[in-house]
DNA sequence: TTTGATGCAAACGGTTTGCACTTAT
DNA sequence: ATAAGTGCAAACCGTTTGCATCAAA
């Protein structure tokens, strides 16, 4: 928390008390909010809290890579995850939710060892696997 | 493409000269066309072809599993795989381009073994890699 | 004749944009 | 004073839906 503010001050970045609200979020967050999960929450403290000010927010954590916005979508909405670096994904295909898969590639995995195919270069992978959690398996 | 068309006639599905078209062009298509990337080529020869029509006929040989809706969009819009079976997918950050990737994981990776995951079942997989292709590299 | 497919247009919903207002430097 | 951030509403755009028309079994 303080370590990424320091982050963000060292860019020049302005911490209104939208952003620092947003910011705090991401972070206590365990899951991986839409924009209206952090809109309607941050909403109740901060009345005047606007969509457009939570969707330029999180455009620019994602830009300066303090946040990601996964490929998937939860029921149509667009989903940021607060841990930026590599991790993969587990997709409920009958309730939608999401979470964390820390599995890894065995080290020789020629996926994850690709810098690059066809003269593509490759800067990032995501895995995501699509199923049945726990609750809908019923 | 007989073999496929077999496949729906099986399954009692009518093959109206519309969906000839859409499962002709997805049979034909090297690519990962989007709704507009079908329908814009389709109403060249059938001009009442309607969106309409294009977007059930993809949503009806999805959940038959003929082909795959992607997960990743081509700039916000859907985009589809004539290839039901796993595989991979690299998408240009600049251009937007999706090219399949045929690169397999070790037999012992565990994210490719794992059928279940903290009580979550997974039935499929797909590893999406981010970039820039060839021709944006420059 | 009854069922299902098509096509048009309107509705929907998530996201983006424009712009006036406010806040920080 | 100048630049940047906010908030509201309208616009945007991909997708879905309703419904009248048309074709097939």
């Amino acid at each position: 928390m303080k370590k990424m503010v320091e982050r963000l001050r060292k860019k020049g970045i302005t911490l209104t008390p939208q952003r620092m609200a947003i910011v705090e979020y991401m972070l206590n967050s365990m899951g991986h909010p839409t924009v209206d999960d952090i809109y309607d929450e941050i909403k109740k403290r901060y009345p005047t809290m606007s969509k457009a000010t939570v969707y330029s927010t999180l455009k620019l954590l994602s830009d300066i890579g303090e946040i990601q916005e996964l490929s998937i979508r939860k029921r149509g909405k667009a989903c940021f995850d607060p841990i930026p670096h590599l991790h993969h994904h587990f997709l409920c295909k009958n309730c939608g939710k999401v979470i964390n898969v820390e599995l890894n590639c065995p080290g020789d995995c020629p996926i994850l060892a690709a810098e690059e195919i066809d003269g593509n270069s490759i800067e990032e992978i995501q895995a995501y696997m699509y199923g049945l959690c726990s609750n809908c398996r019923d």
